[in-house]
DNA sequence: CGACCATTCGAACGTTCGTTCGGTAAGGAA
DNA sequence: TTCCTTACCGAACGAACGTTCGAATGGTCG
């Protein structure tokens, strides 16, 4: 009889059971017997899917910042105007992290764990993401460069990613309702006149 | 003849030293050994300044934070208005966050680093920014709960943290002018009336 | 002088780490 | 049956780690 399971769905399970002490305890301090326990596989077991501690983490960054990519672009096709492209791609960052928080979490704070041509890799595809909320932002205004559009990218992402230390997708807060705050923030600041007094042009 | 060096004095130089190098490589993966080499003391020899690689640390963090949190206060002392203390606030903990690097990043970046009643302590000088802030954000507008100045609060935090993976304050931008862009972009949002059509107001 | 203390160090100790080695068990193909 | 491949594991290896030990130095004080 063969296995039910595959080689990649059981790849897939150890990356995310990786993914979530990587989160935890932090890359470095996490041992392989640790992800041996975790996975209930044996330690020289694990080595039979990846070559490596490295590796884990390279894989986990990977598959999870394609997948962020992707998604975004997915998210953006069919926006219209610039800001509403720019609401939807912070929604689907927001969204995306809070379904994802492990992964997310390892991308943004592992993100100088890897070295080589793997470090180079996960760069590669930060530029095109980075790139792609810089034009974002970019779009906003074209005819008025009072501010340089990579800060304001740079701010959005700190403002988005920092969740990973104080945010939980379970408390009180959605993480639609916590979309729409960073994006309400992101456009008109904290000082916005809100909604409910009806400030809407349109 | 008495050595000029005091002991704290050359204490603080480990930890000037120390910091470089766990922002540089990070915490864990920072060896006592390349300590020493930076240092230019012998491995055996930093014990005679502090117990061990976590007091290193826990000390790095604990002057750090204390050195924000005062200036803070100093700075919001002399404030008129909410707008006008949290812009203070903004400016001071960018400003500061440029002038020790090293030590910010370390504070931001190793923050569950370390463990038992130090990491209480930091977390309790934390508490105490954070709800600095909070208050200032709360402040803004007393009588329209609109949205969490929690979040908001946060939201700014991760604006300012953000900027250990990007910013180089010998670059061209100064510090000074990214809490300028910093503070506009939290009070106003991106798509603030630029003060273009008179930017210099004195 | 001798006793003391602060400062510094080379060398080592014990532990833990990532990784590898050599092997077992089982299913499919021949 | 035999042979090959996949999946998995117990045990060990070598290196690196944080920390400690015992001693040496040099200045101060009595």
């Amino acid at each position: 009889m063969v296995d039910p399971l595959t080689f990649d769905s059981r790849l897939a399970r150890i990356l995310t059971v990786a993914a979530k002490v990587f989160a935890g305890k932090g890359f470095h301090p996490t041992t392989m017997r640790a992800l041996s326990r975790e996975t209930e596989m044996s330690l020289a077991g694990i080595y039979h899917y990846v070559s490596g501690k490295n590796e884990l983490l390279y894989l986990i960054q990977q598959r999870c910042f394609s997948a962020v990519l992707a998604g975004a672009e997915r998210a953006l096709a069919d926006g219209h105007g610039p800001a509403d492209r720019l609401e939807r791609f912070i929604r689907h960052h927001v969204g995306f992290f809070a379904s994802h928080m492990s992964e997310m979490k390892v991308l943004a704070h592992e993100a100088d764990s890897l070295d080589g041509v793997r470090l180079a890799d996960i760069n590669g595809l930060k530029r095109r993401y980075v790139d792609l909320l810089r034009t974002l932002v970019a779009d906003l205004d074209d005819n008025s460069p009072k501010g340089d559009p990579q800060v304001a990218a740079y701010a959005l992402f700190g403002m988005m990613n920092w969740i990973y230390t104080w945010y939980h997708p379970d408390g009180p807060i959605s993480p639609d309702a916590l979309a729409d705050r960073f994006a309400q923030l992101f456009l008109s600041g904290v000082i916005a006149p809100s909604p409910s007094t009806a400030p809407q042009g349109d």
